[in-house]
DNA sequence: CTGTTAGCGCGTTCAT
DNA sequence: ATGAACGCGCTAACAG
């Protein structure tokens, strides 16, 4: 024990809790003792001692997309700037492995969870939260939670309405499939900008956001007559959207934006660069990470009466070349 | 107390970790009682008296390549099939981060860690280590340590290889800084490949691996009189060598291959959509992930006697249309 | 099969 | 300013 090769015993825990409140040569002794034999403070006994932890835990539904990274980058911000730590745990698509993590984090007594879920019904969520730790959604919407959305609808709306202002008449919304709530929200936001100009919006509906099937549908519009095409195409993500404007251009012959402007969704990293660069919507996945973390600082400190809240981020338009610039 | 719910004490315990000794009346009783207090296990207490915890820690150097997200995933795999669960910690390219949460995690008693770090001094992890801890490092090399590294110079001979193969003799290489072990040991590679036919690499270095560089070596190319050109070009990242080829063929009018044949490195996962499908290189990630979660459950488990050591994981060519297909 | 008890390492009193 | 002693919640070992 540390204490053997100093002198004393509890007052290592001062030292090393409040050094102000330690004579500055029994301090230095003990360091040196700490750097001697390699001491590590117990974070264990710490923490159940002190019966409260200085970590939060983060389920991420995935890794592999720049909008979830960007979500637990802003937390990891925030959350350092509260005096905590983030660790994070990949469920990568698995509700089990999701359920696995949620309850780590519980046992571990973190100081809350932070969960950006699947898809899927949230259980494990709802269990953690009647154990009394707080649980903040980010990227999904439900009762009896604190969280942070985006507003997927007004990101269709955006994207339709920018698409109007150029002109362009003959809207079909890309993308599928609608159980997934923020492509059927995009859709809904696109349909409403559409009627607000007394215009409808043909849906041309995709089995999943992969590249194949950007393409499959570029060559479905290619095969048309030119006045049944469409002239302004909202897609529901980049990468289906990156897809089909190479598959237009390249394969079909046709011009993007000239024959037929283009949205995608995300603002992907590798948007800026494809052939075309891509009139997208940019989720602010940062913010999104920050304001979960705050809304969870303020369930862990409000007592009792915490009421739960959402908060509804705004989507932005970051206008490029694929459609006029 | 959950105890008191049910009748008894540390039978509890029982009936949480061996419930096949226990009367199922008993434990019928317990389970009930647990539902009903919503009881938890805490691992604090569990993993303090235990004094071994079936957690492994990982400490990212960032999460905004899909690389390392990859690293990630195969380690997460490996180290579920060992029974343990895997904690994420994003230093975000921050040392200090990286060495907080190296801390952490050492604070934490995990079984290990893994570590893929930043390419700076790792007193963080040698304090770790020092401490008792097996740590384990992905993508970088370091005495001490038992680690899993990627062939860099194998891969930059591997493209210099096919280039030359296709029948291209002025090869460059495109990439920097050299302080970048990973792209030092590419550019070596190529030089290899060059000199077993008797020829030369030039080296077009850039100042980072953003895409504004490959534009900016693309203009400088497209400068020259053809004879002076490279035919064939080792780029040094995927995100360069895009912006490269889109600049080449776009602003200045260069057919890629047929000008000019270009390879890229990382194989992102953009690249195969990008306007001129991109040779790539393409780095084993989650094999690696896996390799370095199985080399740290052998250090757990062998004694004293463990051996440090370094698997090298060999990297993959993908011949797609920027070298001729 | 079940109850009892010791003590894991630390932070927190309370004396000194 | 420093030391001694208690207890956080749990598991392991043993007694019953």
């Amino acid at each position: 024990m540390a204490r053997l090769a100093g002198v004393s015993v509890g007052t290592v825990s001062h030292a090393l809790n409040k050094p102000a409140v330690v004579a500055p040569p029994t301090l230095a002794r003990i360091e040196a003792a700490v750097e001697e034999l390699g001491y590590v403070r117990n974070r264990a006994a710490r923490d159940l001692v002190a019966g409260d932890s200085r970590t939060v835990g983060m389920v991420l539904v995935a890794l592999d997309n720049s909008f979830i990274v960007d979500i637990a980058r802003g937390a990891e911000e925030a959350v350092r700037a509260q005096g905590r730590s983030l660790l994070l745990a990949n469920a990568d698509v698995d509700l089990p492995t999701q359920d696995h993590y949620l309850s780590l984090f519980d046992e571990s007594r973190v100081a809350g969870v932070l969960l950006a879920p699947l898809d899927s019904p949230l259980e494990g969520a709802l269990r953690v939260q009647r154990h009394g730790r707080p649980v903040v959604l980010v990227n999904y919407a439900a009762d009896g939670f604190c969280g942070v959305v985006v507003d997927e609808e007004h990101g269709g709306h955006l994207a339709a309405r920018h698409l109007l202002d150029r002109g362009r008449r003959r809207l079909a919304f890309v993308g599928g499939p609608l159980s997934l709530r923020a492509v059927a929200g995009r859709l809904r936001g696109a349909r409403r900008a559409a009627g607000e100009e007394g215009l409808e919006v043909e849906h041309l509906p995709t089995r999943s956001l992969q590249p194949a099937e950007g393409r499959r549908v570029a060559a479905e519009l290619a095969a048309r007559p030119p006045r049944e095409r469409p002239d302004g195409l909202v897609i529901a993500a980049d990468s289906l959207a990156v897809a089909c404007v190479q598959a237009l251009t390249t394969v079909h012959g046709l011009a993007v934006p000239d024959d037929v402007a283009v949205t995608g969704y995300d603002d992907n990293h590798f948007v800026s660069d494809a052939p075309v660069p891509l009139t997208t919507v940019r989720q602010p996945g940062l913010e999104m990470g920050r304001g979960a973390a705050e809304l969870l600082a303020e369930e862990v400190g409000g007592g009792e009466e915490h009421e739960h809240r959402t908060v509804v981020a705004v989507p932005e338009l970051l206008v490029r070349a694929s459609t006029g610039g």
